[in-house]
DNA sequence: TATGAGTGTTAGTGGTAACTTACATATTAG
DNA sequence: CTAATATGTAAGTTACCACTAACACTCATA
């Protein structure tokens, strides 16, 4: 009965579907709210789309990174990392196409950009972790790395779909490309 | 002179800057054309813009993968490809974003849908060079690697821009990529 | 010269969408 | 019970946009 509950879900499942193109019409409709109490509460649209985007971030994409850099074993910290923002990304997988949709066109805050939001904090994670190991490394790189690989199962056509694997197949799937990623880093 | 040229070159333009969300009337303004022009000879304006695009792709992100696939040593051929994908994309980055964010969003035909279109001709490359090696590899995976670095430099942040690389800071790069990917390979 | 194809101008149609206004109703707090 | 606050309904405003119709103009070719 929580208007603001209703409102946040019927918003999140027509930005999905649509994007910013969604028109206010069909999010009130799918809240079961009146179109003229968005306006009130949020006073334009974007507002509406900004509001809720950055409250969905935050609860789905929220990451401990800071934790799991602490893994002194390079080659474990890379699995888990790759292995949990894996999960997390795939299985939103229509909300992040298009939040990178949107992104891509241009329209989104700092708060919301997720490639923006990702490549941030996988640095700050790599930078923790090879900090503690004192260790140099060219992090820009190493994070660009990691990114690519999430992009590429969030992107391209998927026919051995990530969801089905079994959780060892997922631990597997992210030990191959951590031990990738290391290759380009054990040379100091 | 000619209509054809300056409507695609308009068309190009804008669609560049909002994707299909660009207006005819934008369009014909770009082009030096009247509105109605474009609908006399493309009839909608989908058709005008999967037209125009169709005809860029093939100018602009033709590749000659087979050609490359026939070096035969895997580290030459992998950097080769890396080497050239990567200029190519880097060059039309604002081009590959409209597509890629247009992709997204699901209403894209086959033709000019950018990770379809990049997935199947590096699996494609992959497969011809690896044959000819007579060797067995995972391409699936092989491909998603590639296409996880592309993708990475169209959409990750980047500071230390591609394009202001020298020729030599390229080719190191996407060796130092090459390597990683080859290093997923050798188990066999 | 006449014909036809391609183009421009102008106006218009029908639809949608962001956002507003005015008023009525419901809910809640003091 | 009352007053403030949040909500709904319905209608409207303004702007944009895909697409069309009507008519006049240019120009090449037969």
């Amino acid at each position: 009965m929580d208007k603001t509950e209703q409102i946040f879900k019927g918003a999140i499942a027509v930005f999905i579907k649509k994007g910013m193109q969604a028109s206010t019409q069909e999010v009130a409709k799918e809240a079961g709210v009146a179109e003229v109490t968005l306006y009130r509460r949020y006073s334009t649209k974007e507002n509406l789309f900004t509001t809720v985007l950055k409250n969905v971030l935050e609860k789905k994409f929220g990451s401990h990174i800071l934790e799991i850099a602490k893994e002194k074993d390079t080659e474990l910290f890379l699995t888990n990392i790759i292995e949990d923002r894996l999960e997390v990304l795939v299985k939103n997988k229509d909300l992040v196409r298009m939040l990178l949709s949107e992104s891509l066109r241009g329209n989104l805050t700092d708060k919301i950009n997720l490639p923006e939001v990702i490549f941030s904090s996988l640095k700050k994670g790599l930078e923790s972790h090879f900090h503690l190991k004192n260790q140099q490394v060219d992090i820009d790189f190493c994070a660009r790395q990691l990114g690519g690989i999430f992009l590429s199962y969030v992107i391209l056509p998927n026919d051995q779909q990530f969801d089905k694997l079994t959780s060892q197949e997922r631990r597997d799937l992210a030990k191959k490309h951590a031990k990738s990623v290391l290759s380009t880093i054990e040379e100091i």
